[in-house]
DNA sequence: AAGGCGGGGGT
DNA sequence: ACCCCAGCCTT
């Protein structure tokens, strides 16, 4: 198959490559769930340096879990990691196919077929957005996503029931999933080397840039909120668990207002202060964080009391915030405020 | 079927 | 300033 072909020529170096331990690929497809290889980086082998097994991860309180997490964005994966991982070792480990994965929290189609395939050799495709675009723009398909995907999902389940693909299940995905980084890419596909140049009915028709459509999304909301840094006389950080569902849903933050529509004046927002009585001052600037649907707008005030008042634990680390409140801290560094979101300004 | 849910890299 | 990414869960 010349797909298989070329994967064996071209293939990336990744982290997880080669791996036959199912927690392994497990934890990698999950960290990789809506997130790109480039922002999975390192955090792979430090979360398996932490939690090397199952039973590493089974019996580990989510604070370490939740910790090990912070800064990887979508904070249900790790709560649903951590779950999926005590339910396996209370059932007594791996189930060995898709459908008995996928029944397990935060495993979904995708990557229950990704470890099926990767782990136990099962010849199901997981489809991806690579998977879609290259198929959208091999059948030149012109019904947009996500519409399309039931119909995508079928084109490359036909491929993996070639005796070929069905003989390296796990290579066929990961060959798919480097030719849609690699070359089948959103913006400029690379289509002289592709393995599938000659039959791509988009290259065919010039379009292969243009596929696959999309159903336009809706703009960004705005939300506002004042934080509160407290720190006490041993310059501890004060922070308080959120909720576990919902936005950063059971991560360490900065007390604060409720995030709202319309902005905070000050005295409005001390209201929710952590302790009245202390001297708030506000830092210079404000942290604009973008989220996929909704522009966080939060500012921050600063004090200092002999102790931390009950409610409020010490920050471990500020590694074990996430990105959000980790720039919320920079603000009282004074480094510069208004800065959007995530990339530091040098 | 649609909306909520982070963060960062690429262009 | 956008677009997109080795998706899943809830409503």
């Amino acid at each position: 198959m010349l797909l298989l072909d070329w994967y064996r020529r071209a293939r990336r170096a990744l982290p997880w490559r080669g791996e036959t331990d199912p927690y392994r690929i497990w934890l990698s497809e999950v960290m990789l769930q809506q997130t790109t290889v480039a922002a999975v980086g390192q955090r792979y082998h430090r979360f398996l340096a932490r939690f090397p097994d199952l039973a590493a991860l089974a019996a580990a309180p989510w604070e370490e879990v939740a910790a090990e997490w912070a800064g990887l964005g979508y904070y249900a994966r790790a709560r649903h990691l951590h779950a999926a991982a005590r339910a396996m070792v209370a059932a007594g480990g791996f189930p060995r196919d898709a459908a008995g994965l996928c029944a397990l929290p935060g495993i979904g189609p995708y990557t229950a077929a990704a470890v099926a395939a990767i782990a136990f050799g099962e010849p199901v495709v997981p489809v991806d957005a690579n998977v879609e675009r290259v198929m959208a723009r091999l059948f030149g398909i012109d019904r947009p996503l996500p519409g399309a995907r039931r119909l995508l999902a079928a084109l490359a389940q036909g491929f993996m029931d070639q005796p070929a693909a069905r003989a390296a299940a796990g290579d066929f995905a990961q060959a798919l999933f480097d030719l849609g980084a690699g070359l089948c890419t959103p913006r400029a596909p690379d289509c002289a080397p592709c393995p599938w140049h000659d039959f791509c009915i988009a290259r065919r028709s010039g379009r292969a840039a243009e596929l696959p459509l999309r159903q336009e999304k809706r703009p960004r909301s705005r939300l506002f909120g004042i934080h509160f840094l407290l720190r006490d006389a041993a310059g501890r950080i004060g922070v308080r668990q959120r909720p576990p569902a919902g936005l950063f849903g059971g991560m360490w933050e900065l007390p604060g207002t409720p995030w709202r529509a319309a902005p905070w004046a000050e005295a409005e927002a001390l209201a929710h202060a952590p302790v009245s009585a202390a001297p708030w001052q506000p830092a210079a600037g404000e942290v604009v964080h973008l989220l996929t649907h909704r522009e966080l707008r939060l500012r921050l005030m600063v004090a200092e009391a002999p102790a931390l008042p009950p409610g409020l634990s010490p920050l471990p680390a500020a590694a074990a915030l996430p990105s959000l409140m980790r720039r919320l801290l920079a603000l009282a560094e004074g480094e510069a405020g208004s800065v959007r979101s995530g990339k530091r300004r040098h």
